[in-house]
DNA sequence: GCATACGGGAACGAATGATTCCGTTCTATT
DNA sequence: AATAGAACGGAATCATTCGTTCCCGTATGC
C-alpha cells in the first residue's frame, strides 16, 4: 500500500492527532486551525467528517474510550490498593481525557453511543473508587463525584508547553493524593514549582 | 439626590456588578450581555467606558485591589499562623478575584497601573506565604507560585449556581489545605459532594 | 416651558468561521 | 499512453457575531 492510499491513511491519523491537540488546547478553535496543524487542506477534513460536530463527537468518543481503558487497567491491578488507585489517577491525568470529554460535551448534541460510553466510564470510575474505599486507603468523606471534579481542576492547569503542563499537573495531583490518602501523609512533590516568569508571561496576549 | 442623577449613579453600580458577573462566568462574553444583565442599554455602557477594553481593565484593576485588600487583612492577623493562612485562602476564594484577573489578563493590553498592582499583589502573596512557612505550618516543598496555581484550579470549579459553586470551591479548598498543612491531617470537608445529576447536567448545551 | 444630558436599542461594518466549490494532482485501470 | 475518478488544497461564500456609532425619545433641572 503506497502512494495516494497511503497518504490518505496517514492523513486520517494526522487529522485526528491535530484535532486532539487543537481542541484540547482550545475547545472553541476553528476547524481551519485543525487543518493547518495537520498540514492538510480543509477539504481533507470534510471528506472524512460531514461536519465539525461529527469530528467533535468522534474525539469525545475516543476520549471516553481511552478513559474506560485506563479505568479497566486499574481494576485489573490487584497489587497494593493505594498504588492501584494512585496509578489510576495518574493514568487519567496522562491521558488528558477530561479536556476532551467534559469540556467538549457542552458544545454539541451527544449521540446515543456517547451516552452509553459515558455511563460505562462513570460506572468504572465508581468501581475504582469503591475498591479504594473498601481497602480503607481513601479518606471516607470524599465521593467518586469528588474525584471527577478533581480531575477537571487538574485539567484546568495550563502553563507553558505540553510537557511542562503535564509536569505541573502531576505535581498538583501528588498534592491532592496526599489529601485523599488515609492515613494522611506528605509525599515529596514531583517536578519543579512554577517560576515567577512562567506566571508573569500570561499577562500579555 | 434623585431623578436622573440618581439613576445614573445607580447605573454606575449596576453596570459594574453586571460586568463582574458576566465576565466572571465567561471572559469572552459580548458587551451586549453585560448591558442586558444590568438592565440598561448599550449606550449606558459606552457613556462610561470608551471601549470594552477599558471596562475590562477597570474590572481587572478592581479585582486586583480586592485581592490586595484580602492579603493585607491576612497580614494583620497575628493569631494562630495556620488559621491566618487558611483564612487568607478562604478569603481569596470568596472574593473570586482569580476569575477576573488572570483569566481576563490575556485578553487585553495591561496598563501601567495594572502592572504595579499585580506586582504589589504578588509581593503580598509572597509575604503571607513566607509567614506561614516561617511559622512551620506549611509543608516546605510548596512555593508561593504553587499557591497561585491552586487558586486558579479552584476558580475553574463551576457547577450549578453561584452559591453551589462557592460551596464546592470551599470543599476542595479544604481538601487542598489538608495537603498543605504540616503536620498532615484530615479535616472534615464542608458542603455536600456533587451529585451525579449535577455532573450529568453538563452533557447537554 | 425648554434645552439637554441620558439612555434605549436599531444600524453599521469588520471579523470570524463553517461549509461549499472548483481546479489540480496523482493513481490505477484500460 | 490515455483517462476516470479519488483526494486535495485553498479561495469563495454565506451566515453569524460583536464592537461601536447614531438617532431619537424622555424627563429632569433650570
Amino acid at each position: 500500500m503506497s502512494g495516494r492510499k497511503a497518504q490518505a491513511a496517514r492523513n486520517d491519523e494526522l487529522i485526528l492527532r491535530a484535532a486532539r491537540a487543537v481542541f484540547t488546547a482550545d475547545p472553541g478553535a476553528p476547524i481551519a486551525a485543525v487543518a493547518e496543524r495537520a498540514g492538510v487542506g480543509i477539504s481533507a477534513l470534510y471528506r472524512r467528517y460531514p461536519s465539525k460536530e461529527a469530528l467533535l463527537q468522534k474525539l469525545c468518543g475516543d476520549g471516553l474510550r481511552l478513559y474506560i481503558e485506563v479505568a479497566e487497567k486499574a481494576l485489573e491491578d490487584h497489587g497494593d490498593p493505594w498504588e492501584a488507585f494512585a496509578g489510576y489517577m495518574r493514568g487519567i491525568v496522562d491521558a488528558d481525557t477530561n479536556s476532551l470529554t467534559i469540556r467538549l460535551a457542552g458544545t454539541f448534541q451527544p449521540t446515543e453511543e456517547l451516552y452509553r460510553d459515558a455511563a460505562r466510564a462513570s460506572d468504572l470510575a465508581l468501581q475504582v473508587y469503591g475498591r479504594a474505599v473498601e481497602a480503607g486507603v481513601l479518606r471516607p468523606d470524599v465521593t467518586a463525584a469528588d474525584i471527577a471534579l478533581l480531575f477537571e481542576q487538574l485539567a484546568s492547569v495550563k502553563l507553558g508547553d505540553d510537557e511542562r503542563t503535564s509536569q505541573l499537573r502531576h505535581r498538583y495531583l501528588t498534592l491532592m493524593l496526599d489529601a485523599l490518602r488515609r492515613p494522611p501523609a506528605h509525599r515529596p512533590l514531583p517536578g519543579p514549582p512554577p517560576e515567577d516568569m512562567e506566571l508573569a508571561a500570561r499577562w500579555t496576549p
